[in-house]
DNA sequence: AACTCGGGGTA
DNA sequence: TACCCAGAGTT
């Protein structure tokens, strides 16, 4: 049997029941296909039922406003996603009549929308005859046929397309696409993959060859860097005062608490770091350790410390991207896990 | 072509 | 701890 029957087979039998697996509506595809880019099924489903609930249609999408939006994604990273997001479903209303579109060369163009979500939307919806290539497809490409291009290079991504859309079976590319993506999450994965009762094993190269755990090849990546993020916590009857993060940076648009970075983890009672608190916050004010917390993402620790602070003399007119607001407002702006854990945890 | 963008599951 | 996840945008 060929290898594209065999992943069919093995799909029509052990596939999961997935929500956008029902529908051929390019809008519930676009959505359930942004929240899955570099997130696993189970961390999105729950998000993808929500965005659905609140946005029904693209139209019900491009009236929220860009917070509402990130409100509903807080915690599922990436946040940019959200914000194209937003873009495109105005632009879909503006220049497509509210019409999500289902061609390749017409969701290539749109923002968030890059090769493998634009052939996963095209050939869901309407079939077109386009490969996805995500990292379910690298991993299964490289073990069964025995690449070892680096996945992570202009080669390796050229090379392992060009095999993509040469196996794809064009008389069901939907069909074709999720098997194999399916097959990758489920039966070989990146970690113990079930390879002993796996139904293509008998012509897969890294099983035959015993080099399973060593395909496919990625290039080493740069070292995590350490930042250490100085939180003030100030407080003024039933009012906070909080940042909102508008640099190009991590969180953007999201909100936290005035911050001082520094190059190194430092105490409370750092001579410097007491000068530049002060210089910001009065020489009253006084400094009080509250906690630490060690935040990783994907290319960067973060040292996060509470600092809470009292006797302050503080001029918000100085400093535009702080701004007091209730305790009942900060709930609903949207913040990093970070944040929202410290709160959980002290008001 | 290299960096940057989160948060969580897995072994 | 290290790696990976239905990747995309920027420089």
């Amino acid at each position: 049997m060929t290898f594209q029957n065999e992943l069919i087979n093995w799909y029509l039998i052990n596939k999961r029941d997935l929500p956008w697996r029902h529908t051929k509506d390019s809008y519930t595809i676009w959505l359930s296909e942004i929240i899955l880019q570099q997130t696993r099924v189970e961390q999105g489903l729950p998000y993808f039922n929500t965005f659905l609930e609140n946005f029904p249609s693209v139209s019900d999408f491009a009236s929220a406003t860009e917070a509402q939006v990130l409100n509903l994604w807080q915690g599922l990273g990436y946040y940019s996603r959200g914000r194209n997001m937003h873009a495109t479903a105005q632009l879909v209303v503006n220049n497509y009549n509210g019409t999500f579109p289902t061609l390749h060369d017409d969701l290539i163009k749109l923002k968030g929308i890059g090769e493998y979500t634009a052939a996963a939307i095209s050939s869901f919806s309407s079939g077109e005859a386009r490969a996805v290539v995500d990292g379910n497809v690298f991993r299964v490409l490289a073990r069964y046929f025995g690449i070892n291009t680096a996945i992570n290079t202009p080669e390796g991504k050229k090379q392992f397309f060009k095999l993509a859309n040469e196996l794809l079976f064009r008389e069901d590319s939907a069909l074709y696409n999720q098997a194999i993506m399916e097959f990758g999450a489920i039966q070989c994965k990146p970690k113990s993959p079930k390879c002993s009762i796996c139904p293509l094993n008998i012509d897969c190269f890294a099983y035959r060859n015993n080099v399973v755990n060593q395909l496919p090849v990625k290039l080493a990546k740069a070292e995590k860097k350490n930042r250490y993020f100085n939180y003030f916590i100030l407080t003024e009857g039933d009012k906070i005062l909080v940042r909102e993060r508008k640099k190009r940076d991590i969180w953007q648009h999201l909100y936290d608490f005035p911050c001082i970075e520094t190059e190194m983890l430092l105490d409370g009672n750092d001579l410097d770091f007491v000068e530049s608190v002060k210089n910001i916050f009065g020489n009253n004010a006084e400094i009080t350790f509250v906690s630490y917390k060690k935040h990783l993402l994907t290319h960067q620790i973060i040292n996060v410390q509470f600092f809470s602070l009292k006797n302050y003399i503080f001029n918000s007119s100085k400093h535009e991207e702080l701004n007091w607001v209730s305790l009942n407002t900060l709930d609903e702006l949207p913040k990093p896990n970070v944040i929202r854990n410290f709160i959980e945890e002290n008001f």
